[in-house]
DNA sequence: TTTATAACCTGAACGC
DNA sequence: TGCGTTCAGGTTATAA
């Protein structure tokens, strides 16, 4: 579920009930998230005001004093802002309780979200193995055409997969990258090294622009993507190739192609998005199942 | 160093 | 209706 787009509709739903408020209680119901939950986060962290809410990437950071909490909404993660008291739901793991009334409460049906601590005396968060690695954010200046080129220079890697990948680029997962690629009219199969500088230079740019479209929106809910005041996004409605299989191209009417590449559904229009410089392995999964047709 | 794959876990959708 | 199978929006560790 969770891109980058869902994640800061998430931050901005909670920072208004969570920045620099006191955190009351730690309340761990289950701890085996995709790490496990620190046991010993409800003493850390009871009696700590809140001193900052932001977010890398798909990370979610609420610094105190102590150290930062780390929060991976995973696959099927959600964060909701509750009245302290509210009936606990099935798949509700962990949650923050504050001087204000209010509850950060952790739903995560797959658990392969996280909740971690990165200690003050650690240094900054930035320092967190998790962070230390990731790509720029995607809509800094940094994220920009000349870094993406040279990320591509020498890898032969499909270039779908080099926008997923973390350390070139964040924040872009199957939705967005499948929707970027198609704005740019590269094919996902397309060997990373082959993009010329012009195309690192328009992919960027729709990466950038389908992010801050989705943020718009609220983020795009496909099964059970609820920003933290329960609100559906609703970028779905603007999704030109994800999850179209077999529906007709928005721009040349051209029936839209599913394979699978790299374990991920991908999607694209075999006429605006040929493939030029295929990699030489491994070969796509091409399904007929899942058309929509 | 780069790339591919398995693994983590649950629930919805689908086929029989 | 019920059961078994497949698939899903992320990310890391490991192997090749």
């Amino acid at each position: 579920m969770p891109e980058l787009p869902e994640v800061e509709t998430t931050l901005r739903g909670i920072q208004p009930k969570v920045d620099q408020q006191t955190i009351t209680a730690v309340i761990i119901r289950n701890g085996s998230l995709r790490w496990p939950v620190d046991k010993t986060l409800p003493k850390k962290l009871a009696g700590l005001p809140v001193l900052q809410v932001s977010r890398r990437g798909k990370y979610l950071l609420l610094k105190t004093e102590a150290g930062t909490l780390l929060i991976h909404l995973g696959m099927s993660g959600n964060l909701r802002v509750l009245p302290i008291g509210t009936v606990v739901k099935k798949h509700d793991h962990v949650d923050l309780e504050f001087s204000n009334g209010y509850v950060l409460r952790l739903n995560d049906p797959r658990r392969f979200g996280s909740v971690l601590w990165h200690p003050a005396c650690e240094g900054s968060v930035e320092n967190h193995k998790l962070l230390s690695k990731l790509a720029p954010e995607p809509l800094s200046d940094a994220f920009n055409g000349g870094y993406f080129f040279e990320k591509t220079r020498n890898r032969k890697v499909a270039i779908k997969s080099l926008v997923m990948n973390s350390a070139v680029a964040v924040g872009a997962g199957n939705i967005y990258a499948n929707e970027s690629l198609f704005m740019s009219q590269i094919h996902p199969q397309t060997q990373a090294c082959s993009l010329s500088r012009k195309q690192c230079d328009v992919l960027v740019a729709n990466i950038k622009r389908v992010l801050e479209a989705a943020i718009k929106q609220g983020g795009t809910t496909l099964k059970d993507f609820m920003s933290p005041d329960g609100k559906p996004g609703y970028f779905v409605q603007q999704l030109n190739v994800y999850d179209q299989g077999g529906k007709p191209c928005t721009v040349c009417g051209t029936p839209i192609e599913r394979i699978i590449l790299n374990q991920r559904a991908s999607y694209f229009c075999p006429k605006c998005q040929k493939l030029k410089h295929p990699p030489k392995s491994p070969k796509p999964t091409k399904l007929t199942k899942k058309t929509n047709a």
